[in-house]
DNA sequence: CTTCCACCGGAACCGTGGGAAA
DNA sequence: TTTCCCACGGTTCCGGTGGAAG
């Protein structure tokens, strides 16, 4: 049944991109292919699977074809939330050797090395709320060969954990909005990856729709849901992709979503992670005693907070009550 | 009303390890 | 080479907070 496997990878960024146009020129010009030529920096907002990421990856593509002059780094910061982290993120991005060391004073040797820069170097930071360490905002605000991009899903979330400086600045960025796919565009992408990615007449129109339902809006989702249920169907020898087996698969689709955040988390906040979910709702005294005796060399009380609160930030848990009655648990 | 309790989170501090200057 | 410096991840200390108990 598949025929392209690469195209139903959720990363895969197609040559064409569908019902992204206006952003598409919106970021282009930002980015120094409008008329004026000017770079400007960039902020991209929009719900999840609205195409932020898809979308500004084709557009620094489409720039690096188009010019020499201009490098380009793009950093995830799930998994590189520290500052250091997220400039080696952009430098191993880039066709520069990436000093990989997460220590030292990396960061300022990081940022000399950008302004040293000849060319323009335009820096993406996806999920830039994650970022424990805004200050890198700032860093790279000062640096006059540099253009940052900044990808969140929410502007007053993203703002909210700056200090008032680094807020000031943010203001000054473009900004790209993102609205949420309608299910007919869903559809549309869903049949497109469908015609490259599957043998045809493996899935019927009907059933692109039904995905597109179930993935509500949320390209990722819809995409996932297509590939896992492609999987599925050879898995188990069928040569058709039915409304039964997308149920099958939803739910799976969901959480290896909800996962990439959590493969990117230390030990001790995987602890914590399952001592919530295995007990749903907790009381933050009795999540520590049961991380005590889970954890083979347990943190300071003090460090478990820090933890919890850099996952809440993360959308992975949630904190309830205040005072004496703090309750953790997952997200509804 | 006051006191107590359980927990939060800021601030100051510490050991580490690698880059940069001497 | 040695010495100095600095960010990071972590710890300790401690004042603050809001509901519960007296």
């Amino acid at each position: 049944m598949i025929q392209n496997g690469r195209a139903l990878r959720q990363q895969h960024v197609p040559s064409e991109l569908v019902h992204r146009e206006g952003e598409v020129d919106a970021l282009t010009a930002s980015l120094g292919g409008g008329p004026s030529g000017m770079t400007e920096n960039t902020i991209v907002t929009g719900p999840s699977g609205a195409g932020k990421t898809s979308t500004t990856r084709y557009v620094l593509r489409k720039l690096e074809d188009a010019r020499l002059d201009v490098e380009t780094g793009f950093v995830d910061c799930i998994g590189a939330n520290s500052s250091t982290g997220a400039l080696a993120g952009l430098f191993r991005d880039s066709d520069r050797s990436a000093p990989l060391d997460p220590r030292a004073n990396a960061r300022t040797v990081l940022i000399n090395r950008l302004r040293e820069l000849d060319d323009e170097f335009v820096a993406v930071l996806d999920e830039a709320d994650v970022l424990e360490d805004k200050q890198v905002i700032h860093a790279l605000y000062g640096l006059p060969n540099v253009t940052t991009v900044l990808i969140s899903v929410n502007y007053d979330d993203l703002l909210i954990n700056c200090d008032t400086r680094i807020q000031k600045r943010i203001r000054t960025f473009q900004h790209v909005e993102f609205d949420q796919y309608g299910d007919a565009q869903l559809a549309d992408i869903l049949t497109k990856r469908a015609n490259v990615g599957l043998v045809p007449g493996s899935i019927a129109e009907d059933t692109i729709w039904y995905m597109a339902d179930q993935a509500a809006g949320d390209a990722r989702l819809a995409i996932t849901i297509l590939r896992l249920a492609a999987k599925q169907c050879t898995d188990r020898r069928q040569d058709e992709i039915t409304t039964d087996v997308v149920d099958d698969v939803v739910e799976n689709a969901r959480s290896e979503i909800a996962s990439r955040y959590i493969e990117k988390l230390s030990t001790h906040q995987r602890i914590l992670y399952e001592v919530i979910k295995q007990e749903g709702t907790i009381q933050a005294g009795d999540l520590y005693a049961q991380y005590r005796e889970r954890a083979s060399d347990p943190m300071a009380e003090r460090t478990l907070r820090s933890y919890l609160n850099s996952m809440e930030r993360e959308g992975l848990i949630e904190q309830q009550g205040g005072g004496r009655y703090t309750e953790y648990a997952l997200p509804a």
